[in-house]
RNA sequence: GGUGCCAUAGCUCAGAUGGUAGAGCAAAGGACUGAAAAUCCUUGUGUCCCCGGUUCGAUUCCUGGUGGCACCA
């Protein structure tokens, strides 16, 4: 039998973590994490990590395996976990994949292209120029470079212009060139179960999510990692917010309130992004429906 | 009880010497290929508190209400 991959997903507070834990256990299957912040360890509490007793349940990868200063990104998430799914289907013809990282879970179901990572020398001469010559300029230098993606991109978004000059640059040839536009192949089944819950409800959830984290010890733990406050890890929500208030910039309610704000932003977000996603089978979190709905998209049963 | 000020978008407020109105925030929608919890884009019809008057025309001016705030008793 083809062995299956289960993937888990939706807004963030809709309640993934447990719908999985119960799917991998009702499996046998282990949970891959497809959570940009929940690889790093040191902040658990913000990113709504696995806790140590849902750890406990059901073997789990990618969780607080990082360095809030080491590099990572979507396409060595996927490398990583290509590597990773033959073992997991040497144990069970399940695996099941649960996160709301909507790049790494595209990586790992269609794949990303080939692109040069970047080195340091490289970003900091780009963004130097960035800096001091704003993104006209650095719109015309694309352009120079790869005319064809300078037709597409999206020009005030300084971060994309950017990245394709970056890429030229470390490549050595367009940034359009590398695009392929395929989705890879997998040898594996893909099922795809999108958790929902009506926006009002949602929103609910994450507004007392947020409450609970504080509750839980966020300040102490945005606290203790405020030294590495440059580092992407933590350009998160929950971390900006509280290093603001920090440095006397916003109020403690302020930035509690900011928090759930741009949380459920966050969460709006993932849904448009999930919602065009044809392959995605939407459930609410916890439904029952789901194990059989994966048994019979697996072949496991037939019907 | 008296006097004064205010009443406009979910909130805070602007505005037109009378031609039915606009900012910020909130909210909604969208984009997305190696930093993605990132980054970026789009969207403002609302009994302009109520009744009446003046006027070709009132949310704007006037009378009277109602509600709020301030001061005086």
């Amino acid at each position: 039998m083809t062995p299956t991959l289960v993937v888990i997903t939706g807004p963030t507070g809709v309640g993934k973590t447990a719908t999985a834990i119960g799917v991998a256990q009702a499996l046998s299957a282990e949970i891959i994490s497809a959570d940009s912040r929940q690889v790093y360890r040191d902040i658990p509490i913000g990113t709504a990590a696995p806790t140590a007793q849902e750890l406990a349940q059901v073997p789990h990868h990618f969780v607080g395996m990082l360095g809030l200063d080491d590099y990572y990104s979507a396409a060595q998430f996927e490398s990583d976990v290509m590597a990773l799914l033959p073992r997991l289907f040497a144990r069970s013809p399940y695996a099941v994949m649960c996160g709301g990282s909507m790049m790494y879970v595209d990586a790992v179901c269609k794949g990303i292209d080939l692109l040069p990572t970047i080195s340091d020398e490289v970003r900091r001469q780009v963004y130097a120029c960035y800096e001091q010559h704003g993104n006209d300029y650095m719109l015309a230098w694309l352009h120079e470079l790869d005319a064809e993606y300078y037709a597409i991109v999206d020009r005030n978004n300084h971060k994309r212009v950017i990245h394709a000059i970056e890429i030229c640059l470390e490549a050595g040839k367009p940034y359009s060139s590398l695009r392929t536009n395929t989705v890879k192949e997998r040898p594996f089944r893909i099922v795809k179960i999108g958790l929902n819950l009506p926006r009002e409800q949602l929103f609910d959830r994450i507004n007392r999510r947020v409450t609970a984290m504080m509750e839980a010890g966020l300040v102490d733990e945005a606290r203790r990692v405020y030294p590495y406050r440059a580092c992407n890890s933590l350009n998160t929500v929950g971390y900006k917010e509280l290093f603001a208030y920090f440095e006397g910039k916003m109020d403690y309610d302020t930035a509690v309130a900011r928090i759930q704000k741009n949380t459920r932003v966050y969460a709006k977000k993932q849904l448009t992004w999930f919602l065009r996603d044809a392959d995605m089978r939407w459930f609410a979190p916890g439904d029952t429906d789901i194990l059989s709905y994966i048994r019979r998209q697996s072949g496991e049963v037939t019907d």
